[in-house]
DNA sequence: ACAACTTATGGTTTTTATGACTACAAGTAT
DNA sequence: ATACTTGTAGTCATAAAAACCATAAGTTGT
């Protein structure tokens, strides 16, 4: 027998996504604009309601799904957001999530039901949000930052195939600091998570970099030996 | 004027708290065996209700307090735990937190209202909680495995005065392998965040070693040049 | 065709941290 | 006095990191 669908939502508890995304060299975030409500025309996290019959995690990426169209992406959970006023329209706590996206695999996103617009915007441009998202922004900021240097989840935001630059780049964005770029590829390639491609950067007017990709089996299998990432 | 006293609760929403203590060699935890309810006799998180005019973290404090008489210690959340059948009863979120109490600062726990009693318990005893509690610990020591090495929390485990090889074990407990002393005391000593007291240990039948305490302005002043703790 | 320029990539040198280990100091117990 | 235990200082070899230099492989302009 199929499972019925559940529609009753908990009246407390709301999901709210910090949607990372890198771009020319730039963090950025996905936005949502209100289309009703209080927050009528005012920029926000993409978020929603949580079903009575499934976890914060399915939440997440079905709101995910429903308000922007992105899916299985990389997705985890911050934590509550609790101040009792944080929401003026009565008590409502809310999970924070991020997810980290390939922009470039995400092009045309359109706005759900509830927003008039998604947009993305440079993590340093963002200046208010509604409610406590600026807040929830910066918790995910914090997050990413500290996860970058102990997983290797930074790929999550290139695409398939990138240069050792490229990736320098998104850390340095990311952390904030410049590197050394023979020291930054020795470092990484030391680690044996890149596989090297037969295949050149195209259309640069300098010479062309090596492609590289990520190699998730092998970061596996080197986690089983006691691997630890660590930048 | 004073502000009222709410006593209206969240119905689908509740804290459960890790209390991580640190005794003879050996990470404890602190469980409470409930009074009465459908897990009646059984050990759990100590954990409660949330009041609908406090955050989260107020509530958490609130109810170590209530539940055990314990405040005022180090206290952090680690997230929602939210599985559509975690609690059997209703559909109730909980948000997890951590604490990390001076053990011998708080001896004679009474058990509050809703617990018949109150335990310490070495965290590899611990077999079975009730609810997901026993997965909330988990993720409570994962986090505290990760945090210790890159913030210098250890410390709210140990009394105000400790030797470096009282320290030593405490890392060594809770990362899961052994160090060297020599080694292990150049490392610490170097970052300059403990003060060497005029002090030695007593009472012990071989050789005192000093006593050192934990320096807090120290440390916010080396993170304000740009410090970072690192185990 | 050549120079000028840009980025990629390979190497070297110096410094610093770490791990393994040795040795001795300062106490206690017998 | 001797053995024993833990504390504390120091050495040495190794590995990683940081700073830096040099060349390769392309592109663009003349």
């Amino acid at each position: 027998m199929a499972k019925q669908y559940e529609t009753t939502i908990l009246d407390s508890i709301t999901i709210d996504c910090v949607i990372f995304g890198f771009n020319q060299g730039a963090l950025e975030v996905l936005l949502v604009k209100h289309a009703d409500g209080i927050s009528k025309d005012k920029w926000g996290l993409p978020g929603g309601w949580i079903f009575t019959d499934e976890s914060t995690d399915a939440a997440a990426n079905r709101l995910l799904l429903e308000l922007t169209g992105i899916k299985d992406v990389y997705l985890e959970q911050l934590r509550a957001f609790s101040e009792p006023d944080r929401f003026p329209v009565s008590r409502v706590i809310t999970v924070g999530y991020y997810a980290l996206i390939k922009k470039q695999d995400w092009t045309g996103l359109k706005p759900g039901a509830t927003a008039s617009e998604v947009a993305w915007f440079k993590v340093s441009d963002v200046e208010t949000l509604i409610y406590d998202h600026l807040h929830i922004l910066g918790v995910g900021l914090h997050r990413l930052r500290r996860r970058i240097k102990q997983e290797p989840i930074g790929f999550n935001l290139l695409p398939e195939k990138f240069t050792l630059l490229q990736l320098m780049h998104l850390y340095e964005e990311i952390l904030g600091y410049e590197m050394d770029k023979p020291n930054f590829r020795r470092k990484i390639l030391r680690m044996n998570l890149l596989t090297a491609l037969d295949e050149k950067q195209k259309d640069v007017s300098h010479r062309a970099a090596t492609l590289y990709k990520f190699n998730p089996e092998t970061y596996q299998k080197l986690l089983e030996k006691g691997f630890n990432f660590e930048f």
